[in-house]
DNA sequence: TCCGAAACTGTAATAGTTATTGACTTGGCT
DNA sequence: AGCCAAGTCAATAACTATTACAGTTTCGGA
């Protein structure tokens, strides 16, 4: 999700159809290096375009999951969070502010995860996430 | 939870009440290698003990997890999975079957993953997880 | 511009988990 | 052993994030 042009031609390749709702959404995800909530997506968007439903902003965002333009993450029980940054990365996520964190492959030394498969299983995704205590919060 | 004593032990030391239920669902926990959902626990368990209440469970494992006997995985959306290994290990979740596999630190090379701190941030718990296609499925 | 398929809105439904309530047990103390 | 307060139990209702549905609207190719 670095270039709306990319997103837009990914989506329309796919055959999907561009409306002003979709449009809408991919703008807000397109450079926003955060991973917020279905529901905090919903509320920002809903200010300008008050007409849009909970359901669009979910069928969006399952439609652009399964099409790899964004990435769902299980960061905390209660919901899950998107994360326009596709590229590969991993989280901290603070127990005590809930923030979520990025944590990029250089900041860590060159861990080499295992690629490919492992003990015989096939590996399409890794995820790597630390939890703990934040910077701000410590 | 490897041991039952050390899980009464630490129960008892933290100054909860042993009770006929709890008792049931650590022997159900203790040595299990497993990762089963709360529903799965609950249907095992009502087999013997009939009148056994969802709610029981529930508050027993969210005890025990704060008290460090188990842990709870994100794994799924629908539902969250309970480990009773709280070594330090990772897991396989098959896109397929949906199996879920423990992989132990030696299966995966010398990797050293950040300890204590990273980028400022405290670590406390870190998560390895891979999700893809499992040996039997593919 | 017209048409059919796809998408939108608003609402109802779903499922896992948590909160509530009133009755019952447990464990420490006498 | 028996009592009492605190804690726990079971059953059910409530809650919340997400999905399904029905009817209307919109998109985009002819």
């Amino acid at each position: 999700m670095h270039s709306f042009d990319a997103a837009i031609g990914k989506l329309r390749s796919e055959g999907f159809k561009l409306t002003p709702q979709r449009l809408s959404v991919i703008r807000y995800l397109v450079g926003n290096t955060g991973h917020p909530a279905a529901a905090v997506i919903y509320g920002d968007l809903k200010k300008k375009h008050p007409s849009l439903s909970f359901s669009t902003v979910y069928n969006t965002l399952n439609m652009l999951e399964k099409i790899g333009e964004i990435r769902s993450l299980n960061l905390f029980d209660e919901f899950l969070n998107y994360d326009p940054d596709t590229d590969s990365h991993y989280h901290f996520v603070c127990r005590k502010c809930n923030a979520v964190i990025d944590i990029f492959p250089q900041e860590i030394g060159d861990i080499t995860l295992p690629q490919g498969e492992i003990a015989g299983h096939r590996i399409g995704d890794t995820q790597l996430l630390f939890r703990g205590i934040c910077r701000n919060c410590s």
